[in-house]
RNA sequence: GGGAGUAUAGCUCAGCUGGUUCAGAGCGCCUGCCUUACAAGCAGGAGGUCACUGGUUCGAUUCCUGUUACUCCCA
């Protein structure tokens, strides 16, 4: 078999890919396994494959394929999440280009419309998963619509509403004026901005005392036209709306104005002057004005002390005709126009510059929130804070990293109400109806209208006219239930399915949606299941650019990872994003990186072709004492690797997993192992040497196969078939996968051989170097000998191995320094080579001073901690007696060092 | 304004429970090699006052205090 020196991933992706699925590799049903469950969490459905789903993605696969091959029932559920806004905005966006306005349509029209489009675009993100090896069991792909999703959340608002949880109210919501809709307070994304504070003049509507006399600190404005407070304020066009003014009763600035009546710069109307604490005395002059109805804190104030509520934004953000000036304007637009009018009419006293945080719409980023006084369904989330809180905190559910526990909390301590309603179409309409009896509406909750009509006969003796509320629920609402409406708990609770795969065990995401999701699904799996909806939350990273900025469509600088698998291979890319991302940490990430990946790739390829290449000797057993050993050793290091390996995942530090397995290959196996068996060319290599090899690589594919799935599969099979081109088709016709082969676990190992096999590496690096730093032929094989004063360098049993990777003729114990030789120290142990004809004996000594110097040097620091009384009396016996052995091993280097400079000069 | 996190080699980061598994890895860089698997490679090498300050300790990159810088979350 021909093996072309380069690896092409291209079409070995494909061709796995589809095998996996023909063989039904990635399903899941319920059997005696312990289940491993992995709930996707839902991409938009009309989206496309960002870098932030690649990585999402490949850790998921990367902990499914693991635990698939750790002979667990692995099963990792996909879907999409319909995007209530995001995917509404699309779609209004489409029709409008083909002049269709959305309100011309009935809600059934445009739902149609939105299926189309949701059908057209929907599910390309879940094609471009397949691409990077995502070894979901599409069998069971979902989506947040479909009707066992949308029955299981109607069923839950109902089962909410009838708790008495979930309740419509008045209530100052977060407005979006381009999407028309409310949001939750997390939808909304606070971004610093450099804006004016304007200084407005209200001037008292009633006269003031004659006698006013001036209290200590307080500060009376006073002009032509009379008395007047200064109002500072970032928003003068919502004067309109004022209904009083408030200072802080404690204030002494601001004393004279009690019991006052202002007018409303402008606009004329009289308000009063109230007094409370809520007044920050310290912010502008002490005056707030007072808006109801378009700010919570004013909305506050405004029920506390009874105030009249004028709202005068429409639902876009323009003025409206409850304002007495500038109706129809845009509010930004009225705010640059009412500057200049109360300028002109010196209502104005001053204009500062000044920085607030503005609320913008986390799916519309261009359009400031308007706090909106507006009907609206709540979810009560006290009790569901109460419910989620305690497993996160009492370790049932574990987060990765451990800092968002803190997070969470704080969120959980400080929670509000859920805004759930959304005055949107595309979603799931709120199940409710409404109904007029004696002149009053009342509200009815059911799971569809025909229960809803049974309820309003029951209880209001009512069977006329009722219509359903219009609005849609957030998106969460939804996907809040994924874990358990994946598996229809919900709807039939305690089926067979959910009782097998929930909990799920390992939730994978993006820790900006910790609020919108995470705590949310906790809370849904507390109320509905009493039990966790999974044990552990890995948060990964953002990824960024390598010059650590978000990766973003504006700034073009997200490479699109269609393009880059293309490149450089799904395997090159996934590995290229584990190796920069430990857990919690945000990714920079550079497309060199996959380079490595691709690399590796290649130096796999490569060792198979290297493999696949050997003749095998026919005489039986004809193994030397070398491969033997190169065998044990490779054994005993894969044993280590593995138990290295196996921490790094209990603690989910994929990166440093996959690095300890690049390195076993690379390092281990190809530089060091391979070479040591690597048979002369044209020589056949032995029976038992060939096969433990073929082993041990196979061994170590499976290793590498939840990172790597591709190229581990293509080496994989080729090594089970290698020269038995016969069997090939029959073994790929069995089913047989490296998908379902069992995973190596680690076993004992033989440390001492380790270590001397470490020494051993020594005696060659010294060899090798002495050969590069000497200009030495690789060619010209030499003669070591040793001293060796005690038997901790020991490594005799590798002697065959040192000859072979360092080109040595022979290896001697010597009892006295051989005469005109170069030398080098391994530990204590003093190694010599023969000294070539022309070396520069000043740089040999200037080499053994250096050395010298840092070995007394090192000594000197081990003799002042020894000779420290506290130390000696304060340290553990075991730290002394390191000391010492520290300090001996020194002075036998020093001694060596001296006499080598001594037989030098 | 409140809270959390980070600061270690040119870059990206490990370093878990204080002491030779304590100064590490990968990439990059430098030197020499197209050595019959791989130049997408091989063999070597250089690079760090572990942000700064004080403290605890016989001993601090590691624990504590403060400072500075950056990042994130919440209001």
């Amino acid at each position: 078999m021909e093996l072309a020196s380069k690896y092409d991933p291209r079409a070995i992706e494909e061709k796995w890919y589809q095998f996996w699925l023909d063989k039904k590799l990635f399903h899941s049903e319920p059997d005696h396994r312990v289940p491993y469950t992995i709930v996707i969490p839902p991409p938009n459905v009309t989206g496309v494959l960002h870098m932030g789903h690649m990585l999402n993605n490949t850790i998921q696969d990367v902990l499914v394929r693991r635990a698939r091959m750790q002979g667990k029932n692995a099963c990792w559920v996909p879907g999409t999440d319909h995007a209530s806004i995001a995917t509404e905005a699309k779609v209004v966006k489409a029709l409008s280009e083909q002049g269709i306005k959305k309100h011309d349509l009935t809600r059934e029209q445009f739902l149609e419309h939105a299926w189309e489009w949701t059908h057209k675009h929907g599910g390309i993100i879940l094609q471009q998963l397949r691409k990077l090896g995502a070894s979901c069991d599409w069998d069971r792909t979902a989506f947040t619509m479909d009707d066992t999703r949308s029955e299981s959340v109607t069923k839950v608002f109902v089962d909410l509403y009838n708790k008495g949880l979930i309740y419509r109210g008045l209530r100052m919501i977060n407005w979006d004026p381009k999407a028309l809709t409310a949001l939750s307070t997390e939808e909304v994304e606070y971004k610093e901005e450099r804006s004016k504070l304007y200084y407005l003049k209200y001037y008292l509507a009633d006269s003031v005392p004659s006698d006013l006399v001036t209290g200590e600190g307080e500060i009376i404005h006073k002009d032509e036209k009379g008395y007047y407070a200064v109002v500072a304020t970032t928003r003068p066009e919502t004067i309109m709306g004022d209904t009083a003014m408030c200072i802080n009763p404690k204030d002494p600035k601001n004393q004279w104005l009690r019991g006052h009546r202002v007018i409303v710069p402008l606009v004329g109307r009289e308000v009063p002057v109230i007094e409370d604490r809520y007044v920050d005395i310290e912010f502008g002059t002490g005056c707030l004005k007072v808006t109801p109805a378009h700010d919570v804190n004013d909305y506050n104030l405004g029920k506390t002390h009874n105030l009249e509520t004028i709202d005068i934004f429409n639902a876009d953000g323009t003025i409206s005709e409850q304002s007495p000036l500038y109706v129809g304007m845009d509010r930004f637009a009225c705010r640059k126009q009412i500057a200049k009018d109360l300028e002109a009419a010196g209502l104005m006293e001053k204009v500062e510059d000044y920085t607030n945080k503005v609320g913008y719409s986390q799916r519309n980023p261009d359009t400031a929130i308007e706090p909106r006084l507006s009907l609206q369904w709540f979810l009560k989330m006290q009790h569901f804070a109460d419910i989620a809180l305690p497993p996160a905190m009492e370790g049932k559910i574990k987060f990765y990293p451990e800092k968002y526990k803190n997070t969470y909390r704080q969120w959980l301590e400080n929670i509000q109400d859920w805004c759930i309603s959304r005055q949107l179409w595309w979603g799931h309409r709120i199940p409710a109806w409404y109904i007029e009896v004696n002149g009053k509406e009342e509200i009815i909750v059911a799971l569809n209208e025909e229960e809803a009509r049974k309820i309003a006969k029951e209880k209001y003796n009512y069977t006329g006219e009722m219509h359903q509320d219009e609005d849609a629920l957030d998106t969460w609402f939804s996907s809040w239930l994924w874990p358990i409406s994946l598996f229809d708990g919900i709807r039939n609770p305690g089926n067979p399915e959910i009782n097998y795969y929930y909990p799920t065990v390992d939730l994978i995401t993006a820790p900006d949606i910790i609020f919108f999701w995470v705590a949310r699904m906790i809370m849904a799996g507390e109320e509905y299941m009493h039990d966790v909806p999974f044990r552990n939350v890995y948060f990964t990273g953002v990824v960024r650019d390598k010059l650590g900025r978000k990766m973003s469509k504006s700034l073009g600088n997200s490479p699109d990872p269609i393009k880059l698998m293309e490149e450089y291979g799904a395997d090159g890319v996934r590995m290229g994003m584990l190796l920069t991302a430990p857990a919690g940490n945000d990714i920079l990430f550079d497309e060199k990186i996959c380079e490595q990946g691709r690399n590796f790739s290649n130096k796999m390829w490569n060792a198979l072709r290297l493999v696949s290449g050997w003749q095998i000797s026919s005489e039986t057993s004809s193994t030397s004492e070398t491969n033997a050993v190169a065998v044990q050793w490779m054994e005993q290091r894969m044993a280590q690797v593995i138990e290295e390996i196996e921490k790094d995942f209990d603690q989910y530090r994929l990166s440093e997993a996959l690095m300890a397995t690049y390195k076993l290959i690379w390092d281990d196996f190809c530089s060091w192992y391979l070479e040591m068996v690597k048979p002369a060319y044209g020589t056949p290599i032995d029976r038992e040497t060939y096969d433990a090899t073929i082993s041990i690589f196979s061994r170590l594919m499976l290793l590498m196969h939840p990172f790597m799935p591709f190229v581990t599969e293509e080496i994989w099979h080729a090594l089970q078939t290698i020269g038995k081109d016969d069997e090939k088709a029959a073994f790929i016709n069995a089913n047989f996968s490296i998908m379902n082969q069992h995973m190596p676990t680690s076993v004992f190992y033989d440390q001492r051989m380790l270590d001397e096999f470490d020494t051993a590496k020594e005696v060659i690096a010294g060899v090798r170097n002495i050969r590069n730093t000497r200009n030495l032929s690789p060619k010209e094989a030499l003669e070591v000998s040793f001293i060796a004063p005690d038997d901790r360098y020991r490594f005799d049993r590798f002697n065959g191995i040192v000859r072979k990777m360092a080109n040595v003729s022979a290896i001697n114990e010597v009892k006295e320094k051989p005469s005109g030789a170069l030398s080098f120290m391994v530990g204590t142990m003093e190694c010599f080579v023969p000294m070539p004809e022309n070396v520069n004996k000043d740089e040999e000594l200037k080499k053994l001073q250096d050395e010298l110097k840092y070995a007394e040097g090192f000594l000197a620091s081990v003799l002042k901690k020894l000779s420290n009384e506290k130390f000696v009396n304060g340290a553990p016996a075991a730290v002394i007696e390191k000391e010492r052995n520290k300090q001996r091993d020194a002075e036998t280097k020093i001694a060596a060092l001296k006499a080598q400079i001594a037989s030098l000069e």
